[in-house]
RNA sequence: GGCCCCAUGGUCAAUCGGUUAAGACGGGACCCUCUCAAGGUCCAAUGACUGGUUCGACUCCAGUUGGGGUCACCA
């Protein structure tokens, strides 16, 4: 009779590496006391989902916070669904959030001493402990096809009985070892399942970094951990891959939860001690009234790429996403006055259990507070590049004169109040179009609303008037002061309450005054300082702009 | 359907058995004010249901309901 180990020969001659040999080369990491080795694992297909994005923000901040090891870790085992070029794509776009690994994957070479980093690349490592499992009689080919599967899906789905592949269902796992090597000489296709030992009226627990005690059923299914096509399955690959690299906190989301038990199960098998699990809410988004994941084919929020493009600065999203993790992170920056996330302290038992709705309103409130705190200088490069990539005509215009861009970021910036009307770079062409001529000219064309109660020579005789009489290079107050002055001249009350007084005596108040200037300058009744923007324009602008009203109106 | 997770305002949520049930976003009102954006002050709005335990329950337990997840040679 043929015995388990030479059936593993027969499986995998090619494998002559121990479980020893791999402990020695992946020996335990020498790091400080509580210092966490966490991992993002991703798999390459597709763009960055904003849900991945916000577990990679914990498990990096995590690693961080202790002063532990954030690797990146491909996990591109599905080669059916394998996009190519996704995973450094990955890299890269967490790149632009700062997240970068300690060691990984990355598309110019792997970082670090316990890879490879990506799983299509760690055949061996998987062959070698697959074959340590079959001789010891934890693991075994099976023969199944899917016709095969199929039938006892259907005979399990007849008798009420629980679906899956375990105990008296599981038609190959008590094959004798000869059976075993006939049907392989005969070359009949195996995958290899693990054998699991597990009772499905027992319970496993762990404890969740998150949740506190979690208990559910024993894992007995004989899972697939070796497919045909010569690579493992998740559940075999994240048990192989978190114990040799050494892996103490499992960051990964809660759908995870329910196959648990098949990982402790295996860890159990191996002898191997498990890590800890941390199991991360998903991002939701309300549909018709029923919370659901957030999903990249129906909301476009559901990838990172649609911030990126928008122009959200990327901090503004991260500090939104941190938001959501940990709700004290909030009135933690409040009271610092800071959304500096790294001097926050993280904690993954003050997350929330349940899945965040996708709030763009808080992010756009988050956003607008992080760029009104970016110095201007800072800004001008931001905006710049990111109009590099989505808005080449706002790009040429800023770049043509960087210093006048960089004056109209700086309107009511630098002060304890700043102005906080961009929530993101796309924002920011349309409210300062009016400062350049070209789009000012258009606007004029298109026609200015004036408002109706003036006659367009009152208009035009005011704005002469002011065209010469215009304070520059003086302080607000006084600059205000003489549009006060020019507006008296012409019958417009100096001060509100005055207007209202005797309504009568005048054409207007200052604010239709103020006003009538606004939208000669910017095209608009709403805009920021007026002095400012004057200021911006500078002389020779100003009067430019009010002689081509002047002709507009007269003609 | 089995199993698991979750349950405080519209949203994010604090409270670790005793509070007038915080705070933030959003909404409303008022103030400031040459408009807008800010800023200031104030207001409205929350414990799914039913039992239990307890002197006392948003908090602990059970059940119900609701929502989510998971049951692959996908991760």
């Amino acid at each position: 009779m043929a015995t388990n180990q030479e059936l593993a020969e027969l499986l995998f001659p090619e494998v002559h590496g121990t479980i020893e040999e791999l402990e020695a080369k992946y020996p335990t990491r020498y790091l400080p006391e509580g210092a966490q080795v966490t991992r993002f694992a991703p798999s390459p297909t597709g763009f960055l989902h904003t849900g991945s994005l916000f577990t990679a923000l914990i498990t990096y901040t995590i690693a961080k916070s202790t002063h532990g090891v954030y690797i990146f870790r491909l996990e591109d085992t599905d080669t059916k669904r394998t996009v190519p070029g996704s995973g450094e794509q990955l890299v890269s776009q967490l790149k632009e959030f700062g997240i970068v690994a300690d060691e990984g994957y990355f598309p110019s070479g792997d970082k670090g001493e316990y890879g490879p980093y990506k799983q299509s690349e760690r055949r061996e490592i998987y062959k070698t402990v697959i074959k340590e499992l079959i001789k010891r009689g934890r693991a075994y080919p099976d023969f199944c096809t899917p016709e095969d599967l199929e039938a006892i899906r259907k005979a399990q789905e007849a008798q009420k009985a629980l679906p899956g592949y375990y105990g008296a269902w599981a038609r190959d796992r008590n094959l004798t070892v000869d059976e075993r090597i006939e049907k392989i000489k005969a070359g009949t296709p195996w995958v290899i399942r693990y054998r699991s030992n597990g009772d499905h009226d027992k319970k496993t627990s762990f404890v969740d970094a998150i949740r506190g005690k979690i208990e559910l059923q024993d894992n007995d299914q004989d899972l697939v951990i070796f497919k045909s096509d010569g690579l493992p399955t998740y559940h075999f690959a994240h048990v192989c891959d978190d114990h040799f690299m050494r892996t103490t906190l499992i960051t990964r989301g809660e759908e995870w939860i329910p196959s648990t038990p098949v990982h402790l199960d295996m860890f159990r098998a191996l002898g191997w001690e498990a890590p800890r699990y941390a199991h991360i809410p998903s991002i939701m988004k309300l549909d018709h009234g029923n919370k659901r994941k957030l999903s990249k084919r129906k909301d476009a929020e559901a990838a990172v790429s649609y911030f990126l493009d928008e122009g959200y600065p990327t901090e503004g999203l991260l500090v939104y996403l941190m938001s959501i993790a940990n709700s004290n992170f909030e009135e933690w920056c409040i009271s610092n006055k800071s959304y500096d996330r790294k001097s926050f302290t993280f904690s993954l038992e003050k997350m929330s259990l349940d899945g965040a709705l996708f709030d763009m309103g808080k992010l756009n409130y988050f956003s607008k507070e992080i760029i009104a705190r970016t110095p201007v200088k800072e800004l001008y490069e931001d905006v710049r590049a990111w109009a590099i990539g989505h808005d080449q005509a706002f790009f040429q215009k800023i770049d043509n004169n960087p210093e006048y861009f960089q004056k109209i970021l700086n309107i009511e910036r630098e002060r304890p109040n700043p102005r906080k009307d961009y929530a993101k770079y796309g924002d920011i062409a349309p409210l300062t179009a009016f400062f350049y001529y070209a789009e000012w000219k258009k606007m004029l064309e298109a026609g200015l609303p004036f408002n109706e109660k003036f006659d367009k020579s009152l208009i035009a005789s005011f704005l002469g008037d002011l065209k010469d009489k215009l304070l520059y290079g003086v302080d607000e107050s006084t600059w205000f002061n003489g549009l006060k002055e020019v507006g008296a001249a012409h019958k417009f009350a100096t001060s509100n309450k005055d207007y209202k007084a005797n309504p009568e005596s005048y054409v207007g108040s200052v604010s239709d005054a103020a006003e009538l200037l606004r939208v000669a300058l910017t095209g608009s009744k709403n805009s920021p300082n007026l002095h400012e923007v004057i200021e911006i324009l500078g002389r020779s602008e100003v009067s430019i702009r009010l002689d081509a009203i002047a002709a507009s109106l007269t003609k």
